[in-house]
DNA sequence: CTGTTACATAACTGGAGGGTTATCTACCCA
DNA sequence: TGGGTAGATAACCCTCCAGTTATGTAACAG
């Protein structure tokens, strides 16, 4: 699963929409206003987040509304926790040698 | 650059490579040796690390030593903490709904 | 100088990604 | 029934990616 968010998450155009739907769910056609891209290149980034599990759709008459599902986005930070330790030690590190210049 | 950061992540040998990597610096042969592939697909794989920051290289005679490098990783980290409240607000509905249920 | 170890680079292949345009489907409305 | 709107799907581009084998290069060891 992992490979899955990561991938869909190496996009800008899928991390825009990821932000944008924190504000609320949205349409298809609203989420794609922002960008100089076609409509079928959002649905196609809609299904990379909805496969990923980012995302869930809804219905709506014609209207297929998305809600962002964080909970990949939970795994993923997760995971990424267990190198907080490292680049804590490095700014330790950096600090300590700033202090012995002073 | 988060773009970089992401995509490198996206794939399971490069994130066993980081993970290899926290128990200290590595050689190549060293990095290769607990997968099933060639090893100049491992060189590949550590070129996409290098070129997302995600590690650096040193030099010992014919070896060519990886370190990890986490800052890349904290940034990574940073942007997916906005997304933070949307499954803890989640799962304290959820906490909410099960008290209800008892 | 020779050989060996450690790694990089080149050239190729199959498949996935991100984009396009054109078309199809589903739903609402008059 | 017909038309408009929201969105999905198809077919096709080109590029990048992950792997391969074969070869090249840099540094040590005798």
């Amino acid at each position: 699963m992992l490979d899955a968010t990561f991938a869909a998450l190496a996009d800008p155009t899928r991390r825009a929409i990821l932000a944008r739907l924190t504000e609320g769910e949205a349409s298809v056609t609203e989420l794609a206003a922002p960008f100089a891209m076609s409509q079928p290149a959002i649905s196609k980034h809609l299904k990379v987040l909805e496969k990923a599990g980012l995302i869930t759709r809804g219905r709506d008459a014609q209207r297929r509304p998305c809600r962002l599902a964080a909970e990949p986005l939970r795994e993923a930070t997760e995971w990424l926790a267990t190198y907080r330790d490292y680049w804590e030690a490095r700014y330790r590190k950096l600090d300590a040698l700033l202090e012995g210049m002073e």
